[in-house]
RNA sequence: CGAGGUGUAGCGCAGCUUGGUAGCGCGCUUGGUUCGGGACCAAGAGGCCGCAGGUUCAAAUCCUGUCACCUCGACCA
């Protein structure tokens, strides 16, 4: 590849509404254009990248027995009306009628697609277990695109399905997609993505895990145990307290506090700390609007997910009217109207708990002196406060949890028997018995996954790509390409390292000074950089640096110790040098 | 959907308060001088000032509406 042809401008200036590293650099190396909200074009080199994360999922999902097959991006509605989620999804998923008026969705998912290709091939529990993936165009109109290719509505996801005569053969067959993704991860040069266990959300099913890069501008919190390696989403962390009841339980007390409703405000007028008070959280359920308050301990906050899963239904925060029955910044537990309509959960962090402040469901009136046991003996305590940073362990129960931020580059489900029960699908077992299989999913946004590597892997320059998935793997800088020496040394080398097979492009531009090109190579993030230009030629050299910084010195000295040679010999002496430290780089070393 | 913000040349921005010839930097074109970390000089090209109404002799500027985008939140299979 010249670069002197290569479509796409890298600038200088950093763009405007670009909140992260990867958004800025992905744009300013002209690797993706903007096109509409979460909707980019992608330019050759991220192109070359994105080709090989996908050659390395192929070649993942292959071992474990995968077949690459192909879903359609446009299904009839029928086949989601077959699953239920037709329905149940609202605003992510596009949906419109073709010209004889018949509803249609994008698909941004393909559990439906799976199940309905394989329902035939899997009649018999002879063909199980086997797994079919693709490749492909997914679209979701999320709410809010961010992030550049982190968060977008159209992307490329790797999606696999999974189908099973026993829960026993799913989660063999999990154990193995889940160390295929660590190799996947480690592969594309970010070994350090973890995976964590997740809360399944609406996939349905039991078991998952989120596979996490951390960093600081990942979306989702993670719980990490430094002790004994536990990991988990926020979400899915059951949240442990150690509070101690104090030995002497004071009566309750109403007090006077005018003005006072929130927590620390209440708590610093009273001189309590803040887990001595017993905070009110109100909530609606989303469907019919019905109010559920939530008790917990002063100093947490309540996890909406945790309080989603425990009422079985979406929520959303309470609009406290007149007739709610509820005294906005005074709602406590003791007194509580008698609403009909009126959820009243406890969380795990007031179990036992005394000498709590908590509202007198009056307008300025709390109570001092409250003892949960004694005084709410019907509480009903479950867990919905989310862990936080210091708390405890709830694998090794020490006080050594941390939070950490991280960007999700692939998940894996295990899906149960809700889609393929739900559409139908049914084998003969050994006994002629029709049973419903079980199904797994996986998942990793590619485009996703090569923002998040550029995320992590990058310097003030530019992103620092892994030669496994570098676009190129050697950048040839042609300084003072209008100098004939430099020009015939330079091509004599690029053809030389493409017969070799290996991947290249040369800057030949002849009517640009080294320091663009030295800050376009930065930008586009070739792992070997091969400088030539008269000064070198003069010496019978070429010069090669690594983007990454490292061993710089070792190979210009290798090259350069050979003896001055006519241009031919040059070119092939390091030719080969170039193409031993490309693989040395590609096997990681 | 809620809150805040921004739309002016390919990109980054000024101009708007107080209406009166549309500007700057980068990039682009041509010529010349330079040449190992985003060079310099000279001459150019490039704008429906997001869109639609309104006020006015006159609107990038004031008013109304609308659309798009960004940030935070909600949502996130």
């Amino acid at each position: 590849m010249k670069l002197s042809k290569l479509v796409g401008e890298r600038f200088k200036e950093q763009p405007a509404d670009c909140a992260i590293e990867s958004h800025s650099l992905l744009v300013r190396g002209g690797y993706v254009k903007y096109v509409a909200g979460g909707i980019f074009s992608v330019a050759t080199p991220l192109r070359r990248i994105t080709r090989k994360i996908e050659q390395i999922l192929r070649e993942e999902m292959d071992a474990v027995d995968g077949q690459e097959v192909r879903f359609p991006v446009v299904m009839p509605a029928s086949l989601w009306k077959e699953s239920g989620r037709y329905f149940a999804i609202e605003d992510e998923l596009v949906r419109f009628k073709d010209r004889n008026k018949t509803d249609y969705v994008l698909g941004m998912t393909h559990e439906e697609a799976a199940v309905h290709l394989v329902r035939e091939h899997g009649r018999t529990h002879a063909a199980y277990p086997f797994m079919v993936y693709q490749i492909q165009t997914k679209f979701r109109d999320e709410a809010r695109p961010k992030g550049g290719l982190i968060r977008v509505r159209e992307f490329t996801m790797k999606d696999a399905y999974s189908f099973h005569t026993s829960q026993k053969d799913l989660e063999g067959y999990y154990q193995k997609c889940l160390a295929a993704y660590k190799r996947i991860f480690a592969r594309a040069g970010v070994p350090e993505v973890i995976a964590v266990e997740s809360d399944s959300g609406m996939m349905g099913g039991d078991v998952s895990h989120e596979f996490m890069l951390l960093s600081k501008v990942g979306e989702d919190s993670i719980a990490l145990c430094g002790d004994c390696g536990f990991s988990a989403n926020l979400e899915a962390t059951q949240n442990i307290t150690t509070l101690a009841r104090d030995k002497v339980s004071a009566p309750m007390e109403r007090v006077h506090t005018p003005g006072f409703k929130t927590i620390d405000e209440v708590r610093g007028f009273l001189n309590v700390p803040k887990e001595k008070c017993c905070k009110a959280v109100a909530y609606q359920k989303a469907a019919d609007g019905a109010l559920i308050v939530v008790f917990l301990r002063g100093d947490l906050e309540l996890s909406e997910q945790k309080l989603k899963k425990q009422v079985g239904c979406d929520v959303i925060p309470a609009a406290l009217t007149e007739q709610s029955g509820l005294c906005a910044g005074y709602i406590g537990p003791q007194g509580l109207a008698n609403h009909s309509n009126l959820t009243v959960l406890f969380d795990n962090s007031l179990q036992n708990e005394n000498n709590l402040v908590c509202g007198a469901n009056e307008q300025e009136y709390h109570y001092t002196g409250l003892d949960i046991t004694r005084d709410v003996p019907s509480a009903q305590f479950c867990d919905l406060s989310k862990a936080f940073d210091g708390g405890v362990c709830p694998a090794c129960k020490k006080p050594s949890l941390r939070i950490e931020r991280g960007i999700e580059v692939g998940n894996i489900f295990q899906l149960g028997t809700k889609y393929t029960a739900a559409m139908g699908m049914r084998y003969a077992d050994a006994e002629g018995k029709e049973q419903v299989p079980i199904m797994g999913c996986y998942g990793i946004g590619v485009g996703r996954l090569a923002a998040s590597v550029c995320q992590v892997r990058h310097d003030e320059f530019g992103p620092v790509w892994p030669m496994s998935i570098a676009p190129w793997q050697v950048h040839i800088c042609a300084l003072r390409s209008d100098n004939a020496a430099v020009s015939a040394a330079a091509n004599k080398l690029y053809n030389t390292l493409n017969k070799a097979g290996i991947e290249v492009i040369i800057d030949d531009r002849t009517d640009v000074s080294a320091g663009v090109m030295f800050s376009d190579a930065d930008l586009l993030g070739v792992p070997v950089r091969v400088i030539i230009s008269p000064k070198t030629v003069e010496r019978g050299v070429v010069e090669v640096k690594l983007r990454s910084g490292e061993f710089a010195s070792d190979y210009h000295a290798a090259v350069s110790g050979k003896n001055k040679n006519s241009e031919d010999i040059t070119a092939s002496v390091a030719a080969k040098e170039i193409k031993k430290l490309v693989t040395r780089l590609k096997n990681g070393l």
